[in-house]
DNA sequence: AGCCAGGACGGAT
DNA sequence: ATCCGTCCTGGC
């Protein structure tokens, strides 16, 4: 077993938001399944979060929301490593926040705006408001995430994150609590597609093996990818070995933070024909034609909304609090 | 016992 | 281009 790599207490850093701002929406999605990446605690109202600053560089992030320490909109964050921070690293980290958690949008022009008219829309508004669209991992992780998820339950992904978290990932503590720092490709390719299969990964193992691959540190993956078109970066994504159409929209859409662009899959798909339709089975081409209607643009916004709000209003759908469902 | 789950591949049409 | 059997695994 990893040691156990401690992180001490830097600096603190205040990141401001534009108005309106919803912290615990913003940092913690209710949809998304737990990892021990981070965790919100609804007590306290504090949110962790690790982060791999460069390969040797692991930090640990204690966020707070801004408006209870100082009335303002954004989030007053206590940053934790293990080894001392030069100011430019500090700037990267906090570009790194920013831009994860969207901080600078304007989501009233942007998105309320502009879905005024629709009354579908103003529940979920009105419990989420302030929330923006967040995906604090890298292009690499977000791909190794979308490979777990795939011809699974959400469970099981669960259970297979957790099997490459404690195997390969970097296990830290900071703020008396214990994390995990997502693995690196070079931590994957060191290991062997025989081993991750006996970590239960399945069919994934080979996948997760070739992601790796195009993610080598001299590689520059995602560097030369940010310079390119979408459609040019989708099919380059595709190229590799397990990356289909859903991953690649997720990675891309995650990353770049699309908001026109509904990812479907068999999961959404019964949520937002249910929303639309009253039932879960309409077909998805009159799913994806109402949604365009409805929302045209704004219908990644619009996703987001009604699944967080779905996730709000029916706690039991968070099948991990619970001894069992799904 | 068989089917399916927050897809993707490879080969056959 | 679209269709279909197959893939690891575990839960029902």
């Amino acid at each position: 077993m990893k040691k156990i790599r401690t992180l001490t207490k830097r600096c603190k850093i205040i990141l401001e938001a534009t108005s309106p701002f919803n912290f615990k929406y913003t940092v913690y999605k209710p949809s998304h399944f737990p990892t021990r990446l981070e965790e919100f605690n609804e007590n306290s109202g504090v949110f962790y979060r690790t982060f791999r600053l460069s390969q040797e560089k692991l930090i640990g992030l204690k966020m707070t929301d801004l408006q209870k320490a100082r009335g303002r909109d954004g989030i007053l964050m206590e940053v934790y490593s293990n080894r001392s921070l030069t100011e430019k690293e500090l700037g990267r980290l906090k570009e790194h926040v920013s831009y994860s958690y969207s901080l600078t949008e304007n989501i009233n022009d942007d998105f309320y705006d502009q879905v005024k008219g629709d009354k579908s829309l103003q529940g979920p508004i009105r419990t989420l408001l302030g929330m923006r669209n967040s995906c604090f991992e890298t292009l690499y992780e977000i791909l190794n995430i979308s490979s777990i998820l795939q011809n699974t339950t959400v469970r099981r992904s669960e259970q297979m994150m957790n099997a490459m978290l404690s195997n390969f990932g970097e296990r830290v503590t900071y703020d008396g609590r214990c994390f995990y720092i997502f693995y690196t490709p070079e931590d994957i390719l060191r290991s062997s597609e025989q081993r991750l299969r006996e970590l239960k990964l399945g069919y994934r193992a080979k996948f997760l093996i070739e992601i790796a691959k195009h993610f080598s540190p001299n590689s520059y993956f995602e560097e030369r990818l940010r310079e390119m078109s979408f459609e040019e970066a989708k099919t380059k994504l595709m190229k590799i070995k397990g990356v289909g159409p859903y991953s690649a929209n997720l990675a891309l859409f995650a990353y770049l933070k699309h908001s026109n662009f509904i990812n479907f899959d068999v999961w959404n798909r019964k949520i937002f024909s249910d929303f639309l339709f009253g039932i879960e089975s309409r077909p998805l081409e009159e799913i994806s034609y109402e949604c365009e209607k409805r929302w045209g643009n704004y219908k990644g916004y619009a996703a987001l909304y009604i699944i967080e709000n779905l996730f709000v209003k029916r706690p039991e759908l968070q099948y991990w609090k619970k001894k069992d469902g799904n």
